[in-house]
DNA sequence: TATCTTTGTTAGCGAACACTAACTAACAAT
DNA sequence: ATTGTTAGTTAGTGTTCGCTAACAAAGATA
């Protein structure tokens, strides 16, 4: 398992949060050292390039994300609806806690100069859709959710309806409250596809 | 009215097509002049600065989709649905007839770095977003929708699983059918909130 | 005590960036 | 015929970029 040293995550908190503020343009190996008060060839100590810092933190958050979701206890009668608000809860609240983050993990657009760096982050979209079909697919052999539409069009609505409320709130500079607009939307497509 | 001439247009279509095959990093002033065959001075010939390309090619899609979407002819007996069908069925259409457009409009994230530009990618979506609201609100008017889920809710639901279809016709390069992909979806929503 | 490793520094490299100065050829207007 | 405008050129500006060479201080190790 890949681990990193204070400094290093310390690194990948502070380009994070630039680019979250002034955008993947404005992340320059110089202003980065400034943030940390560091000189330039310090950060060459702890990353040997600076795409290596972003493919870092691509993957610190991923793994992250993972064992964040992996550590989601529910009871052994939860319903699979349940289990999705569980999901979704958790992503949401861990944004709002760290906004930051949302502006590197949801943005493949800033890093179509490098393709090792999109793929990572289509990667995690990909984790996402997986997770997600895996509970519609369950859920409607368990016939807890209707088998009118597919569930990979379903699947394709909640996080493209999760994705379009995380958006909002970042426009809004974060203002908006996340959880709560995340989660009725949530509820509105569950409304539509969990049998009563 | 803004109009452009020939070589502004030249201009920022090849803009556009250098963001869309290689992202908003590799857009320079000498890589464009290149695609159009000529010198970097020449482009200051016909705008002032390379952020003024920028916006110029925003307005200019901006105004282009505004203009198709207003001419859009309807029956006067047409649903609200298949007024939605037709609107995103012109959207799409377009997208997958000029796939470079939907990397400048879908992106806010590459022009995180100037707000002029950011907020016009903004302008572009509330301008769909308020095509979709009045659709539904009319249509819950007119009880053809129902109103168990709110018009704000289901337009963010709609708008949301549209953008994620176009977002995963990108990734996979353009290859899926996104008129196919997307009307699935819409077709799905609507089959859950239209009543019969 | 002597040496090695780690983590930092200052100074500076070549390349690329957006943009400008100065000039020119083609053409339209008076 | 003269003049002005348009749209292009070559050459070069200062700045910033990612990154490196060379060196230094501190602590761990032998």
């Amino acid at each position: 398992m890949k681990e990193y040293t204070d400094r290093q995550i310390e690194i990948m908190e502070a380009a994070t949060a630039r680019i979250d503020q002034f955008g993947i343009q404005n992340l320059t190996i110089k202003n980065l050292a400034a943030d940390i008060g560091l000189s330039e060839p310090a950060l060459y100590r702890h990353f040997k390039s600076k795409n290596e810092i972003l493919l870092s933190l691509l993957n610190y958050f991923l793994l992250e994300m993972k064992i964040r979701i992996k550590g989601i206890s529910l009871g052994s009668d939860t319903t699979a609806g349940d289990e999705l608000r569980a999901i979704f809860n958790s992503q949401l609240k861990t944004f709002m806690a760290r906004p930051a983050i949302v502006s590197v993990i949801f943005a493949e657009s800033i890093f179509h100069f490098d393709k090792t760096l999109s793929n990572k982050v289509s990667e995690i979209m990909n984790m996402m859709h997986e997770l997600v079909i895996a509970n519609i697919q369950k859920g409607q052999e368990d016939e807890q959710y209707g088998k009118l539409i597919n569930a990979s069009t379903i699947t394709t609505i909640i996080t493209g309806g999760m994705r379009m409320v995380v958006l909002k709130w970042k426009i809004s500079s974060n203002k908006s409250n996340l959880v709560k607009d995340g989660m009725v939307v949530l509820e509105g497509i569950l409304k539509m596809i969990e049998k009563k």
